[in-house]
RNA sequence: GGUUCCGUAGCUCAGCUGGAUAGAGCAUCUGCCUUCUAAGCAGAGGGUCUUUGGUUCGAAUCCAAACGGAAUCACCA
């Protein structure tokens, strides 16, 4: 609330006259006033009693004297230890003409220093489709980039893609065994679900091979052998991976793919990258929808060699050392984790290794003071790691390195599992809300006069507001639980009432035509209009706030609030019809700013919104 | 067991740099469309802010412990 700092100056002025002492301006405390009292802002007088060593009333009573003396408010009153004080119309009049005359960005950009990020975010596995979880990540990572950018930062969008490694192999053997050449266009599919279809069939052939394996003397030998439990199946279910390591046929011939892969045979080579392609134009299509995009791609077929002349010099420098397997580990006891592994004993890389790698290659690409990371918090203790290994290394960009660690995205039933099918796959979900826009528009019936295109472009916004922000107004760090049927909600604190509100002035505009501008002159403040303008300053601060705590759930809580308090208005005042011609322009003007404030929020949250509804 | 995170209305969430009678939405009930888009507005009911201590004039907010839940502690990614 940097406009109340006049009247900051001019309390602490008046302590410091009584006190005979120094005090800060910036302590001192004001606060909206709560509806129930009158008044427009409240200033703690707690605090004070000690400092002045007067009862609080006598203070605040004393205190508001001064303000008034000194014009700075119209009036106020005391309750207890709480001065509540009013302005003056002038001074709303002067806030609106002040955000009516100064542009946005220079508004919200004040006091910031440019600063550089690289984030990273959705990294997805190339053997399935994204799902509802990667649609937080990227609705997270995506607005955090549009919130950085809009205050004036360099900021650049990077995913890293996992195309390799048995996952991807099994799709592969799946569409090799029985696909019968069939591909994305011969079926009509979607590239990613294609191949995710194919992984699929394979665990599914894959169980049904092991669960025949079950049946034999082999299985049942083992059983008896080494289980530690009485239960076959429980036994069974933990044996899985070890079954697949050991005696799965198909569990051999992924593992032989994944090794001709990475000897670089020719035929496993090209089977990849034409399975990987589907997937990517797959991917590429739910981007777009999503309306998101990447200014670089890093492949883990590029990357997951890297980062060994990094362990070489880790080790050169004595920040590793090596286990006599010649395995090499880095001791991170002192930071209050573990001894961790950097490189197997085989020489070969562990997650971390390229990690490591991945890290150093981007800084010398892209030499960023920040390196933002859109992960999971099941990947806490792995980043933490990877943070205090670049750390030890001394890398000049380890100050910057920040995990933004999401909570899990779970059902109301529980987690999603692909082996219970109830993973949200996350192009049916944007299909879903979109139908659901349009059977909403539909009833409505506002846009009969609009062609077909014009329609599904405005359900496809009013669809995607209603997901982003059903998504976004919960706090990145909450593990978050995901009721479709509330998703697609588009009453109440959801997207589609804040588009709603965006829509309202639209309409106003529209009919208002061309409005000269509006100067100050005498003109009676509404109550409603002194809380819309009240929001409307309040703007750059909490885009500031959002940006420096990587939070956009603190902007779409103030979208929400900022539309609520127009609704109302809306509701309160008329505006196209208001009593003079001086309201109606100033009026008008101050529609126009809630409509480029919440313009501007939503599209810091990824979201575009239509001109009608 | 160690570490980290979480516990606010029936449900989903705000509020947490300490301030007045703890707020929204959904769901339930009641009003308001011949006037700028009713995806709206107004109202009703619904709470020992997990518990217990502590700090303070004042605690949902800070500290400690307990209870409950989650994640992680792989030569998996």
């Amino acid at each position: 609330m940097n406009y109340l700092n006049d009247i900051r100056q001019s309390v602490s002025r008046w302590i410091e006259s009584v006190t005979e002492k120094s005090f800060d301006a910036n302590s001192v405390g004001i606060d909206f006033c709560k509806k129930e009292f009158e008044g427009d802002f409240t200033i703690l007088i707690f605090p004070l009693t000690k400092i002045i060593g007067k009862a609080p009333e006598q203070i605040a009573q004393q205190c508001g004297d001064h303000l008034l003396a000194e014009s700075k408010i119209s009036s106020f009153n005391v309750v207890k230890g709480f001065l509540n004080i009013s302005l003056p119309d002038s001074f709303w009049l002067n806030e609106l003409e002040q955000i009516n005359t100064i542009d946005l960005l220079t508004r919200i950009r004040k006091n910031c220093t440019p600063s550089s990020y690289l984030i990273e975010f959705c990294s997805p596995n190339t053997n399935k489709p994204l799902h509802l979880g990667h649609i937080r990540n990227i609705a997270i990572g995506w607005s955090n980039y549009k919130i950085l950018k809009a205050l004036g930062h360099d900021v650049d969008t990077t995913q890293v893609i996992n195309d390799r490694g048995i996952a991807i192999c099994k799709s592969m053997l799946a569409w090799k065994k029985f696909g019968n050449g069939e591909t994305p266009t011969s079926t009509s599919m979607k590239g990613d679900h294609f191949v995710g279809q194919y992984y699929v069939l394979f665990e599914n052939k894959f169980r049904q091979e092991y669960s025949e394996w079950q049946q034999t003397e082999q299985a049942k030998t083992l059983f008896s052998n080494i289980s530690k439990t009485d239960s076959e199946t429980d036994f069974f279910r933990e044996y899985k991976n070890d079954y697949f390591n050991q005696y799965s046929l198909l569990g051999k011939e992924a593992k032989e793919m994944l090794l001709a892969w990475e000897a670089g045979d020719q035929e496993v080579r090209a089977l990849w990258s034409r399975m990987n392609q589907w997937v990517y134009e797959g991917f590429g299509q739910t981007f777009e929808q999503l309306g998101v995009r990447f200014d670089s791609n890093y492949y883990e077929s590029e990357t997951y060699l890297l980062g060994k002349d990094i362990v070489d010099d880790g080790l050169k420098r004595g920040v590793f050392y090596r286990n006599h397997d010649q395995s090499v580990w880095i001791d991170l006891t002192d930071v209050g984790l573990d001894k961790k592994i950097i490189l197997r004993s085989d020489g070969t890389s562990v997650y971390i290794t390229q990690d490591l790698g991945t890290a150093v290659k981007r800084h010398e690409h892209f030499k960023k003071q920040n390196y933002v990371y859109v992960v999971g918090d099941e990947q806490d203790y792995h980043f933490k790691v990877l943070f205090e290994t670049l750390k030890k290394l001394n890398v000049e960009f380890s100050a910057g390195l920040k995990h933004l660690s999401y909570g899990m995205v779970e059902l109301t039933t529980g987690k999603m599992k692909s082996r219970e099918g109830t993973i949200v796959d996350a192009d049916d979900l944007m299909q879903e809300v979109i139908e659901e826009a349009s059977e909403g528009a539909m009833e409505r019936g506002e846009l009969a006069e609009l062609s077909l295109e014009e329609k599904n472009q405005i359900f496809y916004k009013i669809g995607m507001s209603a997901l982003k922000y059903f998504i976004l107004k919960v706090n990145y760090k909450k593990r978050m639980i995901f009721n479709p049927k509330e998703s697609v909600d588009m009453q109440g604190n959801t997207g589609p009432y804040i588009v709603n509100a965006y829509v309202r002035i639209q309409s106003i505009l529209r009919k208002a035509g061309e409005v000269e501008n509006w100067s100050i002159s005498q003109i009676p403040i509404h109550p409603q209009e002194k809380v819309v303008i009240t929001q409307l300053l309040d703007y750059p601060s909490v885009l500031q706030e959002t940006a420096e705590l990587l939070d956009p759930s603190k902007l779409a809580n103030y979208c929400y609030a900022l539309a609520k308090d127009f609704h109302k208005y809306y509701h309160d005042c008329r505006i196209l019809n208001a009593e003079t011609q001086e309201l109606k322009k100033y009026r008008i003007a101050l529609c126009k700013n809630v409509s480029q404030t919440l313009e501007h929020g939503m599209e810091c949250l990824g979201i575009s919104m239509p001109e009608r509804m």
